[in-house]
RNA sequence: GUGCCUGUAGCUUAGUGGUAAAGCCCCGGGUUGUGGUUCCGGUGAUGCGGGUUCGAUUCCCGUCAGGCACCCCA
C-alpha cells in the first residue's frame, strides 16, 4: 500500500514539473489528459483507483469521466470588478507623462506632495462634501468593518483633514499641496467615468481668501493640461457667493421655480438642492431657466469684488474662460469661485475645482480659506488618445543580446550587467536558444543593433555587433564592446 | 438607481437548433550560426447559470461584464 501510494505520488510529481514539454511534443488532440496540473485533487481521485489496481486504460477512462472545470468557469468571479480597470503596459507612457507633468507643474508652482490613505472615516466626507451630494449619499464604497470606513470618493476632504491633523496652520501660510491618487465611486461606468479612477489635484490652504489664489489654481491646472498637449481647452467659471449670498439666491430661485411646470425629479430638488436644477440638461428646464434670476444679482459687494478680481487675473493671463451662471458643483463645501475645464467634443469636465473657505472649519479646524482643483486622469488619457497624442518613444535606439550555445548563454547575464553599467539599454530573449528565434524577436521589438555571442565568440571573448537595418556586422573583442557600441549608437 | 445595445480564441470578425470557421498575434519547423518576405505545422473560443428541446453557441430567463445615455461626476 505504502509503496503504491509512494509510486503514485512519484509519478504525479514527476509529471507536473515537466508538463510543458510532453504536452508540446505529443500534442494530444483531446484536451482532457492535458490537465493533470491540480495534483492534489488528482491524487485524491486516483488514490482509490490505485488501490484497486486499475489498469492504465481504466485510469485514463476515470480521468476522462471526472468533470474538468473549464478555464472560463475557473475565471468566473475573478475578473476585474465592474468599472475598475487595469492600466496596461501600452498605456503606461501616458501615465508616466502625466506623473512627470504633474510633478513638474507642482515644482514650478510650488506645491508639495501629500499622500493620504485610500481609506477614511465615512464621516469625513459626509460632513465635508455634504450629505445631500450624490457622491456621499449613494456612491461611497463602505468597508465591512465595525467603524464606518469608506474608500475615498475624493481627496479634498482628506487633504483638509491632514492640514488640521498635522497642524499645518502653523506653517507659513498658505500651504500648497498636490496629490496624484486613486479615488473610488460606486456609479454606472460610461464614457469618461469609472468606479476606480485617478485624480491629480492642487490645493492652497490658509492665508487670505485672496482671489489671486483662485486664479493661480486655475492657471496651474490649465497649464498642466496644456503641457499634456491637450488643445481646444475652455474654462467655465461661476461664483456661488458666500454661504449667506447663496441662501438668499436659493430662496429667489425657489420662488421663481415654484410655479413652473417641472418634472417630479426636478421638483424634488426644489426642497433638497435647488441650485442643482441650474445645471440640468433637460431642454424644457433650460428654457425655463433662461428667465431665472442670476446668482450675480444676489452677491454681496465683497463676493462680487472677489469674483471680478478672479476674472481680471484670468484676463491678464490670457486664459480663455466663459462665465456660466448655471455651473454648480456637486460638493457642498464650495463657495465663491467654481470652475470646470472642458475639451471640445467631450461633454465631461477634464478638471474642476473651486474655493472652499468653509471646509476646514467644518471639519474642526480654525477658519481657513482654501481653493483647489482636481483633474480626472483617465479622462485625460481618453482625450489624448482621441486626439492621437502618443508619448511612446519609438526612436530610442535599442540593442538586443543574442546567445548561441551553452557557454554564451552562461556569459549573457554578466554581459547584460556590463551593458547596464555602461548605461546601455538592452533587450533579450534569454530563454530562447535558437538564433533564428532570437533574431526574429529582436526584429519585432524594433531593435537597431543585435549583439550576437555564439560558441566561437564566447570562447574567444568577443561579440558580433550586427546592424539590423543594413545587415552589416562586425566582430569585436568584449573589452572593446562598450566603446564600439557607444560609437554605433551615436551614428 | 433607471433605460437601450452587446458578449464566439489574446485581438478583429464569420457562422449554424445537430462536429464552431478565418485573418492577425503567439509557439514550433523549413537539416547542425543570421531576422524582416514566404511556406508548413501547432496552441487557443461560444462570459457564467438555469429553462425549452432528443440535442442550444443559436430560442427564452436570470446573472456577470462591456458600451451608450439618464442621474451624477474628474
Amino acid at each position: 500500500m505504502a509503496k503504491k501510494d509512494g509510486k503514485a505520488k512519484a509519478k504525479t510529481s514527476k509529471k507536473s514539473p515537466n508538463i510543458k514539454k510532453p504536452a508540446k511534443a505529443v500534442s494530444p488532440k483531446k484536451p482532457t489528459p492535458k490537465a493533470p496540473a491540480k495534483s492534489k485533487k488528482d491524487l485524491a481521485s486516483t488514490k482509490s483507483a490505485s488501490r484497486i489496481k486499475m489498469p492504465h486504460k481504466a485510469v485514463s477512462e476515470a480521468l476522462k469521466v471526472a468533470p474538468q472545470p473549464s478555464k472560463k468557469s475557473l475565471r468566473q468571479g475573478l475578473e476585474s470588478v465592474k468599472g475598475m480597470h487595469d492600466i496596461l503596459p501600452k498605456d503606461q507612457p501616458y501615465w508616466e507623462k502625466m506623473r512627470d507633468e504633474v510633478r513638474c507643474a507642482a515644482y514650478f508652482y510650488n506645491f508639495s506632495r501629500i499622500d493620504t490613505p485610500i481609506v477614511e472615516h465615512a464621516a469625513l466626507f459626509e460632513r465635508g462634501a455634504g450629505e445631500t451630494s450624490e457622491i456621499v449619499e449613494k456612491q461611497m464604497y463602505f468597508l465591512k468593518t465595525e467603524d464606518k470606513l469608506v474608500l475615498r470618493p475624493e481627496n479634498t476632504a482628506s487633504v483638509a483633514r491632514a492640514y488640521i491633523e498635522h497642524g499645518m496652520s502653523h506653517e507659513p501660510q498658505p500651504v500648497r499641496l498636490y496629490y496624484f491618487a486613486p479615488m473610488f465611486r460606486y456609479e454606472q461606468p460610461q464614457e469618461g467615468r469609472f468606479r476606480s479612477f485617478h485624480q491629480a489635484g492642487f490645493e492652497i490652504l490658509g492665508g487670505e481668501s485672496d482671489p489671486i489664489y483662485d486664479a493661480e489654481i486655475i492657471l496651474t491646472t490649465f497649464r498642466l493640461l496644456e503641457s499634456l498637449k491637450l488643445s481646444n481647452l475652455s474654462i467655465e467659471i461661476n461664483t456661488l457667493g458666500s454661504p449667506f449670498d447663496r441662501a438668499i439666491y436659493r430662496r429667489k430661485l425657489v420662488d421663481f421655480l415654484k410655479n413652473k411646470k417641472l418634472s417630479k425629479e426636478v421638483h424634488a430638488k426644489l426642497d433638497t438642492n435647488p441650485l442643482r436644477i441650474l445645471d440640468s440638461k433637460d431642454e424644457s428646464v433650460k428654457e425655463i431657466l433662461k428667465t431665472a434670476p442670476s446668482i450675480l444679482d444676489s452677491l454681496s459687494a465683497s463676493s462680487s469684488a472677489h469674483f471680478k478680481a478672479v476674472l481680471e487675473y484670468l484676463d491678464t493671463l490670457g486664459l480663455p474662460y466663459t462665465i456660466s451662471n448655471n455651473l454648480v458643483r456637486g460638493l457642498d463645501y464650495y463657495s465663491h469661485t467654481v470652475f470646470e475645464i472642458f475639451s471640445s467634443d467631450f461633454n465631461f469636465a477634464l478638471a474642476a475645482g473651486g474655493r472652499y473657505d468653509g471646509l476646514v472649519e467644518l471639519l474642526g479646524g480654525r477658519k481657513t480659506p482654501a481653493v483647489g482643483s482636481a483633474i480626472g486622469l483617465e479622462r485625460i488619457v481618453h482625450v489624448m488618445k482621441a486626439a492621437g497624442i502618443d508619448f511612446n518613444n519609438k526612436n530610442k535606439p535599442k540593442v538586443f543580446l543574442i546567445h548561441v550555445g551553452d557557454l554564451a548563454k552562461k556569459k549573457s547575464l554578466a554581459l547584460l550587467e556590463t551593458l547596464k553599467n555602461a548605461n546601455i539599454y538592452c533587450k533579450e530573449a534569454l530563454s530562447k536558444d535558437s538564433l533564428k528565434a532570437q533574431l526574429k524577436q529582436a526584429d519585432k521589438e524594433g531593435s537597431h543593433l543585435a549583439l550576437i555571442m555564439g560558441q566561437k565568440e564566447a570562447f574567444e571573448e568577443s561579440v558580433i555587433i550586427r546592424d539590423l537595418e543594413s545587415g552589416i556586422q562586425e566582430t569585436v573583442p568584449i573589452d572593446k564592446l562598450i566603446e564600439k557600441l557607444h560609437h554605433f549608437l551615436k551614428s
